[in-house]
DNA sequence: TCAATTTTTATAATAATTATAAATATATAA
DNA sequence: TTATATATTTATAATTATTATAAAAATTGA
């Protein structure tokens, strides 16, 4: 997905979302700021620059996007709604002591489960948990 | 882990939890119903047979199963948070219909990405979401 | 321009979880 | 056993995340 403003209102468009000045900023966001936001984060980021902003307006736009498959949500953690913009099949590895999440390839199909078979699966989500290269070699 | 009163209060005494009242109802409650409950419905169900239960030893309990690695959470949906016995590895299933989470076998370890040879791994979660079997036969 | 519709904002309501302190239960030592 | 200390549970308050509601602002189309 191409960041301009241009090409996000396309993107909107295609999916019948109309492309409010708000709902832009918060995809800018999201492409700009690959970090996996929450919406607090989104918020205190974006009400900088749009000072008359509402927290209610991000929660609205990203159940939006949500709905229109245009964002995922990444539940790795069961206090904090995180929010990713890369809707591809990948994993996600939250670090215990940095909290930096991590993206990784992760070739969900080769390890379909045969009890599944009968199963249809419109979603897959996997999650590690541990400590990151920079966080191990800080330890020692 | 087996049922009994007996065999419970071992297991939490190997953990250095004391083994209350509270804390065996709910841990044989995990035990007996598998189906990943919330917080709500073990309290819920709970209550009946103890009916001076507070809902904050429900939480105080699971937060020290969790936290003596007896219990794991189930951060399936983003809404709700649900508790599982089950420490061995396996993926969940929740069917979008019917609300239904299911077990499955998954081979975690054959799917490891490369990238996160350098990472140290202590949680593995596989959530995937979709249609069960029985509900897709009752949409046709 | 003007009325209809949509979106945003401010605020209230709801729900989940944690914090606090008093009451109860359990363990230990005299 | 009884007294005392410690741990746990309970009731309640506080906090936080999210959704609901209605008025204000912006946008659309005639
Ligand atoms: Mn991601
Ligand atoms: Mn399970
Ligand atoms: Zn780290
Ligand atoms: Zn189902």
């Amino acid at each position: 997905m191409k960041t301009s403003f241009e090409n996000l209102s396309v993107e909107l468009l295609k999916k019948e979302i109309r492309p409010s000045y708000q709902r832009i900023k918060v995809l800018e966001y999201l492409i700009a700021k690959r970090c996996h936001p929450t919406v607090d984060q989104i918020f205190n980021d974006l009400v900088k620059e749009v000072p008359t902003l509402s927290k209610a307006t991000i929660y609205n736009t990203l159940n939006l996007l949500i709905k229109a498959k245009l964002v995922r949500v990444v539940t790795i953690e069961d206090n904090e709604t995180r929010y990713d913009i890369t809707m591809s099949n990948h994993g996600h590895f939250k670090c215990e002591l940095c909290g930096t999440i991590f993206d990784f390839k992760v070739n969900i199909d080769n390890f379909m489960a045969d009890k599944l078979s009968e199963f249809k699966i419109n979603e897959r989500d996997v999650y590690f948990k541990g400590i990151c290269p920079s966080c191990l070699k800080y330890k020692k």
